[in-house]
DNA sequence: ACTCTCGGATACAGGTCTGTATTACGATAC
DNA sequence: GTATCGTAATACAGACCTGTATCCGAGAGT
């Protein structure tokens, strides 16, 4: 019905081709990501994913390069996608310093608790061992955390000129050590979810950050 | 020569071949810890194993089930070595409870520095990866963990005790905090050594639990 | 309708790995 | 000196994986 409604006659249905591609190469991305996560990145076979996807490894080598190629294409969608919701999210957030924070560590324990979340971590822990031997994933890794930190950096710099106080540490080393504790957390929560539950993500935030923006010195 | 001059009829020798045995053991131990770090835990095979050490794979099976079950064993050997080692020296050192802060965090930073100390975090980091997907791996991480936080919230709860203050939180609270920062530091300085230098780690213990264990409030 | 194109299937060549089963050789014991 | 024992070497069977090269069939263009 939408067809004879187009009033453009060049390009009624041209994407379909295309369109079908894309589809392909997206199953083939929605599969790479279980087979990933049971089998670990140099564990998974290209044939394995190609079989998830519901294909051979005909359909996976016409759209992909190789394995490694397919891997960082999916890290960076899942894990760009992500944090960029968060961080804009974070730039409107109301109340106190002390609330954003506090906000801000809700929102990074209900990403390890929201099972997509997991996943993810668990595709950046692959990524970060590959990373321990290899240049090119080192790389990628560097580049996105530091894109992080520059991103946390700026909004703890600007918080501290709301307060009217002078960061005790460069921002950005501020920056890292938040990012060091929410890191630490998920792996020993993973390793150990009894003794590490999610909920030590924001008590933990407020005692260690809290006092450095509260407004009130003690 | 020398059998004629033992004066013990019994055992001359007697171990010289259970000996040997253990030696070609710590060989393959030693040739795998090279071998994972450069090939990773699925990426090395047990030929690779036993060539670097100068065996055939004949020598590895017949010390050892499987490839796993070598990591196990390697993994343990050093880890507990080194971290025992750490935890001994820490008891009697001299102070404030500040400065044992600091002393702490230069030592952790320290082994960070020191290459065998990196490669070390690298194989846990590889241990950390299969754990994601592997219960028995995980088990092995959360009890190594789980003995470490142990040691740690002992210390913090008698420096508590010490300078005659309640902790705002529980000390195994306090513990998984300065573990998460630990690991989370050196998550980032792996990936980006420039960005993420080893000198953040003792002002950044010293800034985030210092103020709770100084003897004085500001 | 008639080709042309290209996404995906299939077949194939070559390589690597595991584990077991058998063998050889050197050290111990008698 | 000879028999024994056990460590490590060797041979082998079976599985799996990667890439490439080739083929087929369904949209797209005319």
């Amino acid at each position: 019905m939408a067809e004879t409604a187009t009033p453009r006659p060049k390009t009624p249905k041209r994407l379909t081709r295309k369109e079908k591609q894309a589809e392909t190469r997206q199953r083939l991305l929605n599969a790479a990501e279980r087979v990933f996560l049971r089998r670990g990145l140099q564990g998974s076979s290209v044939e394995e994913i190609a079989a998830e996807a519901g294909f051979t490894r005909g359909a996976f080598y016409s759209n992909f390069k190789s394995k490694d190629e397919l891997f960082v294409e999916l890290l960076q969608d899942r894990v760009y996608r992500q944090y960029a919701e968060m961080a804009e999210q974070a730039q409107e957030q109301p109340g106190t310093p002390r609330d954003r924070l506090r906000w801000g560590a809700e929102r990074l324990r209900d990403v390890q608790k929201r099972e997509e979340g997991s996943w993810l971590f668990r595709l950046w822990l692959e990524c970060l061992t590959q990373a321990a031997r290899d240049e090119e994933f080192r790389e990628l890794a560097a580049s996105f955390w530091s894109g992080n930190r520059t991103l946390v950096a700026g909004q703890v710099k600007a918080t501290f000129k709301e307060v009217g106080r002078k960061p005790p540490l460069p921002p950005d080393q501020i920056a890292t050590a938040m990012i060091a504790l929410d890191v630490g957390l998920a792996v020993q929560h993973l390793v150990d979810p009894e003794e590490v539950p999610l909920g030590a993500y924001v008590p933990l935030f407020d005692l260690l950050f809290g006092s450095l923006v509260d407004t009130e010195e003690p």
